[in-house]
RNA sequence: CCGGAGAUGGUGGAGUGGUCAAUCACACCAGACUGUAAAUCUGGCGGCUUAGCCUACGCAAGUUCGAAUCUUGCUCUCCGGA
């Protein structure tokens, strides 16, 4: 029944693999996504080449078109695309988010938006009225509400209205033929009040359990019977609250889990936590998140330096996986849902995170910022990535990434990317992604080798003191 | 040669007496992007010692408190006719 083996450890950092009905994944990975059932600009053929073991597919986005009973007639969502490895399936759970509060809060999954001061971020943090005024404002352009039942959606195709529960969830993905099923959760934003908060997360565990039932009830019947399903640990920047859920999660019967939240800081949410002193300032180390200081981080003074804020909610996101990961079970792989940013993938392994799936590598790749090394001028500064507009490049014969394998830069001169980019070559998109892909697949792959050989501290230390 | 129309910032093209260093688009420059409503979004884009000042709407001279906008002349461009 273990789906999931452990091939080497060191400290918390795992090396496994990871069965599927689909074949076996070496993990760490990194997933590309792949929403509407395509890796935007990327053929099957392509994402082999570039590495990838798995990728991720979207519920709501399948189930409104071309529509999951479709998918399901035509074999399943791995024939319907043409590709035989596994396929993780995302549950709707972000788009209530991202449709929902996201937009009614004005807040990005990681990082808070900077807000215009006339709505008053308020001074005095009990005073919730202006952000309750804020709120109202952005709730016509809404197009999810949570309801007790389920997530009610209006489509942001045609706007009509589909309510997502737990059991249609699982219904679509066990359709699609998923190898990997997530239950329906609910993202909690960091304007959320703690009361809402503790709501939320009962009502998630209630979803969860809905979700494991329907699917063992379902899954012999499926298109992919031996599909697994994974939990959800959601929460806040409160560590209370993320070591009690992941206390809950881990004695429910999954097969894994994933671990997913929006990772801002609010007013509401850092107050019970413990800042480490480089998130207020972050030009002192960039080292280990320790928990060295009992002071509370307001937003309003982080709120003026996006880059602070940033940093801010990055070191929320890794000081989460830490909370959380000896609470997990060994046995169970742990999914950073959406996480995959270049030093995400250091900070989380290194927490004890198996599996990653982020749109980052292509979405960048789309906007032409592509993934350097150190040695080409990568830091966690500029996030390891080069802007290819950059007049500099104009001339530039070299590749991306000199000392990159992958096909893009074995090929192409920055040069080119760069003309192909401000031409708005179509070209340009395949090529800049399977750069981007490959380069988070190849790191991740350096990683696990050297989770193995044991030299993870010098790799992470080569690229994030660069 | 005659008649008509017009000359605005890298380009196209608004503006037709003060609120114009000049709408807008394109181009260009820089930045952002974390379970994809994203081939998207934001900012800059005459010069400078930049909460201000200087030079600017073909050239020159006028009218006016004040002109890209009105007058006259010149130069050039386009259309029609010889």
């Amino acid at each position: 029944m273990a789906n999931f083996k452990i091939v080497s450890k060191d400290g918390m950092m795992r090396a496994g693999i990871l069965k599927t009905a689909h074949g076996e994944i070496k993990t760490p990975i990194y997933m590309p996504v792949g929403t509407q059932g395509s890796v935007k600009a990327l053929s099957p053929e392509d994402l082999k080449g570039a590495g990838a073991q798995i990728i991720l597919g979207n519920t709501y986005h399948l189930y409104l078109r071309p529509g999951s009973k479709l998918i399901k007639k035509m074999g399943g969502l791995h024939k319907f695309m043409n590709w035989d490895k596994p396929i993780l399936t995302d549950s709707g759970g972000f788009q209530a988010f991202s449709l929902g509060a996201m937009i009614a809060h004005g807040v990005r999954k990681v990082p808070l938006l900077k807000r215009d001061s006339k709505y008053g971020i308020s001074k005095d943090k009990t005073n919730a009225k202006n952000l309750t005024g804020l709120f109202e404002k952005s709730k016509n352009q809404v197009l999810s509400t949570i309801k007790e039942e389920g997530v009610e959606f209006k489509s942001h195709l045609d706007g009509s209205k589909h309510l997502l529960t737990p059991e249609k969830s699982m219904e679509v993905q066990l359709d699609l033929g998923s190898d990997i099923v997530l239950v329906l959760d609910e993202l909690l934003s960091p304007y959320h009040d703690p009361r809402y908060v503790k709501k939320s997360l009962e009502r998630t565990h209630n979803w969860e359990q809905q979700s494991l039932t329907y699917f063992k009830k379902h899954l012999k019947e499926s298109t992919n019977p031996k599909a697994q399903l994974f939990g959800i640990l959601q929460g806040v920047y409160d560590k209370e609250i993320r070591v009690n859920e992941a206390k809950w999660v881990a004695n429910q019967d999954f097969d894994g889990v994933s671990i997913g939240g929006s990772f801002g800081i609010s007013e509401y949410w850092p107050a019970r936590s413990v800042i480490p002193n480089e998130v207020r300032n972050p030009s002192t180390s960039l080292s280990d998140v320790t928990e060295t200081s009992s002071e509370v981080l307001r937003l309003p003074s982080v709120a003026q330096d996006n880059i602070n804020v940033n940093w801010a909610a990055s070191k929320a996101i890794y000081q989460t996986m830490e909370w959380v990961a000896s609470e997990l079970p060994e046995e169970w792989p742990r999914h950073g849902l959406g996480l995959g940013e270049i030093r995400d993938f250091f900070e989380c392994i290194e927490r004890g995170i198996d599996m990653f799936d982020c749109v980052a590598p292509t979405r960048r790749a789309r906007n032409g910022s592509l993934y350097i090394q150190p040695k080409n001028g990568g830091t966690p500064k500029n996030k390891f990535t080069l802007n290819i507009t950059r007049a500099e490049f104009v001339d530039d014969p070299k590749p991306i990434d000199l000392g990159c394998e992958c096909y893009t830069c074995q090929n192409f001169s920055r040069a080119y990317l760069r003309h192909l980019y401000l031409s708005r070559e179509i070209l340009f998109h395949r090529l800049a992604s399977i750069h981007n892909v490959y380069f988070c697949l190849h790191l991740v792959e350096q990683i696990r080798q050297s989770i193995i050989d044991k030299q993870f501290k010098k790799l992470k230390n080569k690229w994030l003191n660069s």
